[in-house]
DNA sequence: TAGATTGTTAATCGATTAACAATC
DNA sequence: TAGATTGTTAATCGATTAACAATC
């Protein structure tokens, strides 16, 4: 790297080759966010502290991760916001433009057209599919729902890379399959199903049970801490009011089932 | 433990005060969603490799996240359906009932408050909550949209302690501090903030747009590593006609903004 | 220069996974 | 018993974090 009068634009200063550890590409869109919002409200400059702290996160933790895009601060001072704010969008990939289908024109699928966080960042929806003939052809926002027959068409002639699933559970393996076959990489799933995908493709999963179900596990914790453990007679107690299953092969094995909360998926 | 006859149910069987780790943690709904379906299957016995398949992941992986429930499998036989669901269930705190507020009705809280698997997994929608007078009192599927200014109220009369927060970005800093004032302990935020809340409160994120960004790096990844490596003279013809910016301080630092992606929130 | 802040080192912690003894 | 599968061990890998030299 050249010494007293800067370059203009220097690859060299990003480390060749090395990938990014997954758990930093995680967190870059969230500095992303902050920096947006600092550079809204015209800050120039800002240091790690401050960053980190606007992200939530440890400041040795943010360097860390900017570390992994290169050495793009200036020591003593910090690093310019709208500099990084560049380098941070080109190390995700969004310095070009995504297209995005969204199938499933549900209440989620019309949640997410009327997005407005889709479009600012370098997203576009390319399509919103529905198979309900009822809904085809009305307009959610500015996107006009489309049969999803044409899925295949679409993402062909949009080049689309992304897909959005936001169907029922029961149809979302298929048109995963669909996306697939018609030549989509990534696939962000909002139906409660786990779905199979050759290697190569990259699924994300968003889902509010799972989540819900965490929250309710750590609520669950916090609140077992207040109370201290439950002494013997407690459980003792609870195991017989509540009915607790046998373990397998037991005598109550079959009359258990009405004790174990419903799981079943909507 | 005793041996021979079992006994019909053993807390010591889990190994006590241990606390489970989070990567488990998040992967056990996951194994419940996956146990349901096979139940309803009418699936009685379940070996780790199968329970690993359907869930996605290494079963060694699998068999370690159950053991830290406890020694729930059968050697030679694998797991009893029914009884695992039972005690990941347990695990997870989804013995009891979670009444949960929604705070924001519009396209995103509607889509939640119809979402048929916040009902079947404990969680139970205890009020749907918005600020606009046109849509308080109008019904979304079985939940009516009560006004904001009830929050409080409605969170002590119904001991709520999970909050989902739907609304406006501007807005979910201060209906979070409303939430946690009023004894929320536990928050799923879908607004495009970090929020800022004190030590012993949780708050998960879902973010459509930080996932998407998250897929477009993996895109641009997959695609860079199809292409190969860029030359050293594609890599000077992207950065002059794409305008890059140059390193702060530079002479052509003002006239960037332009050539970086819009970051603005919706 | 003196003060501030980055980028990196190295220690530590937690998660993953193959392998296999235990045991049904 | 023989075959199957769990639960655990231990090696490995990746992520986190405090500390600090480098340097603006």
């Amino acid at each position: 790297m050249s010494r007293g009068s800067l370059p203009q634009f220097d690859p060299g200063d990003r480390p060749a080759g090395e990938r990014l550890p997954e758990a930093t590409v995680s967190r870059l869109p969230v500095y992303l966010r902050v920096l947006a919002g600092m550079a809204e409200r015209g800050v120039v400059t800002v240091s790690s502290d401050q960053l980190a702290a606007g992200a939530g996160v440890n400041s040795a933790k943010l360097r860390k991760d900017l570390s992994h895009l290169g050495s793009y601060g200036i020591r003593g001072v910090g690093y310019d916001v709208d500099y990084l704010i560049y380098q941070v969008s080109r190390a995700l990939g969004l310095t070009q433009d995504w297209p995005v289908v969204i199938v499933g024109a549900g209440n989620l699928g019309r949640a997410l057209a009327n997005y407005g966080g889709f479009v600012t960042r370098g997203f576009r929806i390319a399509a919103l599919l529905d198979s309900d003939p009822a809904i085809v052809g009305s307009r959610i926002g500015r996107v006009a729902v489309r049969h999803s027959d044409e899925l295949e068409d679409l993402i062909v002639r949009h080049k689309v890379a992304i897909g959005v699933i936001a169907t029922p559970g029961g149809a979302a393996q298929a048109v995963c399959d669909r996306l697939v076959a018609a030549g989509v990489t990534s696939i962000l799933n909002f139906a409660p199903v786990v779905l199979n995908v050759a290697e190569g493709v990259d699924v994300r999963k968003v889902d509010l049970s799972i989540e819900l179900q965490i929250l309710a596990f750590h609520a669950q914790r916090r609140s077992a801490e207040r109370n201290g453990p439950p002494s013997e007679d407690e459980l003792r107690t609870v195991s017989e009011g509540a009915g607790l299953p046998s373990v397998p092969g037991g005598a109550s094995r079959l009359s258990t089932a009405a004790a174990v909360p419903s799981a079943a998926e909507a």
